[in-house]
DNA sequence: AATTAATTAAAACGTATGATTGAATGTAAC
DNA sequence: GTTACATTCAATCATACGTTTTAATTAATT
């Protein structure tokens, strides 16, 4: 049992686990096609994880957490400069991680936590999982939009949030599709686009 | 072989279909619970359809064709009155035939093709299938937004067209939330969620 | 080196999958 | 009424599914 050694399989596991459920579904995903891309044993799967379910579960937290975190991170960096920032500054903390996260990636592992996190919406059995996942990054955002557009209601704000998440997922899932929002992967080019879509949806919470 | 009691076993198979590709999407929908929920005989399947695939594309062309049918219609009569429309104006034709269709379909079948809908846009592999079934509604209104908004360039007006369509199937799908867009289902309250929704919106495609 | 615990591997469990078959049934035309 | 066609049905094909069990292997502890 050392530390540092810890998770290889469980890691080769959750790495298949999550391209494959990201591209195909979670049911659509059998055990047998994760173990085969994961090149480990059937048994590793019920040993690190206990079941299908449950590896489900670890994919999508480990998908969610460091996302979470980025974004809540450069919500309190915005928060710190301006006691009151604007709608576009907490748009900007809070759509800038995700962005970079997937085209700065390594390889296409952006792309599928994307789409993971696509998943997470639109699957019915899968959607309180992924709300709990992301729940801190959601009731932060949504406060701080509140602060800033103090005359819109709890309700209207809620369904602008949504739509602004809605529109997030896709510009990332949509990110290799031709006529994306960002065509090449330069920072200057990335830092663009981010302004594109922060602009967009800004537009759309205060209208 | 009479015409008019075509596809009985057709259309009941159809209902099935659409309704459990809808919720559990297509890869992890059993043919046999397709023909359990219809109350057929599975090789009624491959005899009509004649394999799983057919019938996925069946079923996602009957779902499209009323509602690319509606929004063209609609297009064409705001067209006939303006000849130049206002975004407002094309938004409107574009988003309210879905919304109508969702919010007064008889029974939960709205809310079954707006999750259908969604699927055609996430699962990699029907993406294709879905995009032919909507191109020529596609095309015809990103082309009146193209006159519509004249300063803006071609992928410019693309993605910010993809994303008005993710916001619609988002708000579709979303339809049976707390804090939905949309919480009655009077012909006054739809109509004044269609106005929230073309103003949000509108307001984006014009930034 | 011996013992214990952690991990991996192989095989099997019962059940479900998409597809096909040939017989049974209904329905039209002659 | 009988032929011809369209449709439905039950049974079966080979394969794949999630899970469990038991044995082999590896690594850590004594």
């Amino acid at each position: 049992m050392v530390s540092a050694s810890f998770g290889d399989t469980q890691t080769q596991i959750l790495d298949a686990a999550e391209q494959l459920f990201a591209e195909q579904g979670f049911g659509a995903t059998s055990l047998r096609s994760i173990i085969r891309a994961a090149d480990v044993n059937l048994a590793a799967i019920h040993y690190h994880f206990g079941s299908k379910e449950k590896l489900i579960v670890a994919t999508i937290e480990r998908m969610a957490q460091p996302i979470v975190q980025a974004e809540l991170k450069q919500l309190a960096a915005v928060q710190a400069e301006h006691p009151q920032p604007t709608v576009e500054a907490i748009l900007h903390a809070m759509l800038a991680p995700a962005l970079e996260i997937v085209y700065h990636g390594q390889g296409d592992r952006g792309l599928t936590q994307a789409r993971l996190m696509g998943r997470c919406r639109t699957e019915p059995t899968i959607e309180p999982i992924g709300a709990q996942a992301f729940a801190k990054s959601s009731q932060t955002f949504l406060t701080a939009l509140q602060q800033a557009l103090p005359d819109q209601s709890t309700s209207e704000l809620t369904w602008k949030f949504d739509l602004v998440i809605a529109m997030l997922i896709r510009v990332l899932c949509a990110a290799d599709q031709p006529n994306a929002i960002l065509q090449d992967n330069s920072p200057a080019e990335t830092a663009a686009a981010i302004e594109r879509l922060v602009h967009f949806a800004a537009a759309g919470m205060k209208s």
